[in-house]
DNA sequence: ATGGTCGCATAGCGA
């Protein structure tokens, strides 16, 4: 079982990427996040066409977005959370039915949280506190078996998932309140599967910014994208792989994709 | 210190 993670930055505009994705990796289940399209306005077709009958997705005009294409049959909560009472298309949780062993699948984008890491001066930044919270008190009450969330988490947590712990400390997505926020999300009932298969002091990253002139390069990179899975599916857990290359495709997002392959 | 680049509601916002 291969399931990717991608934030797209606009599921429509990048098609012909999933579509090379799908050739050159064969995942079973896509989750994009900032899918950027309205429901009415989903390709459900293209993505059907791609091999995935069995899709769930939640979007709205122009910003966020999320959706799961699958290869398998899915069944979708059917009282999801409202988080923070916005009903802002940030999550999809889903069951994932699979003849030997089924599984909970959650696809997440997390607020980015704005410039300034002051909640009280920067309300997208209390909004991204008040949503990892909210999380997090939701998960302490959610079964802890079989259950496997991805997506943009906009977080970076550990000193080695970003270029320079020490420059990114006061910037958003790496300060000390939101990585313990996303540290206590984390142990309600998950462990960082990435960071199994690639423990620290490696460096990790799945975003690099738009605005460098040379992104390889420069190299400053954070790992805002995340694999989490219950300690249960830790033994059947085989491979993660964070598709790099894709950075340098024509026209492509400023997150890159990664896969987890598992076996049920 | 500043500005740098994307995508969508094609203007200014959010990232």
């Amino acid at each position: 079982m291969r399931i990717m993670t991608w934030n797209i930055n606009s599921l429509r505009l990048r098609l012909p990427l999933v579509h090379k994705l799908v050739t050159n990796y064969s995942p079973d289940i896509l989750c994009f996040q900032e899918t950027k399209v309205p429901d009415p306005l989903f390709p459900h077709q293209a993505l059907q066409d791609m091999g995935y009958p069995f899709i769930a997705f939640k979007g709205m005009k122009s910003y966020n977005g999320v959706a799961i294409a699958s290869r398998f049959p899915l069944q979708p909560n059917d009282s999801p959370p409202d988080w923070c009472m916005k009903t802002d298309s940030r999550h999809l949780d889903v069951e994932i039915l699979h003849p030997t062993t089924s599984f909970r699948l959650h696809n997440f984008y997390v607020p980015a949280g704005g410039d300034i890491p002051d909640p009280e001066s920067n309300p997208k930044f209390a909004h991204k506190l008040a949503f990892v919270k909210e999380t997090t008190e939701w998960f302490t009450q959610t079964p802890s078996k079989a259950t496997i969330l991805v997506g943009d988490l906009n977080i970076a947590p550990l000193p080695e998932d970003v270029w320079s712990h020490k420059q990114l400390l006061p910037i958003v997505s790496h300060t000390p309140v939101e990585t313990e926020l996303l540290t206590q999300w984390q142990k309600t009932i998950f462990v960082d599967a990435m960071r199994l298969i690639t423990p620290p002091p490696e460096k990790l990253f799945t975003w690099w910014s738009y605005r460098n002139r040379d992104w390889r390069k420069s190299n400053r990179g954070r790992r805002l994208d995340h694999i989490w899975i219950t300690p249960d599916l830790t033994t059947k857990l085989k491979t993660i792989e964070v598709l790099k290359d894709v950075r340098d495709w024509e026209k492509t997002s400023d997150h890159v994709p990664l896969f987890m392959d598992i076996t049920l």
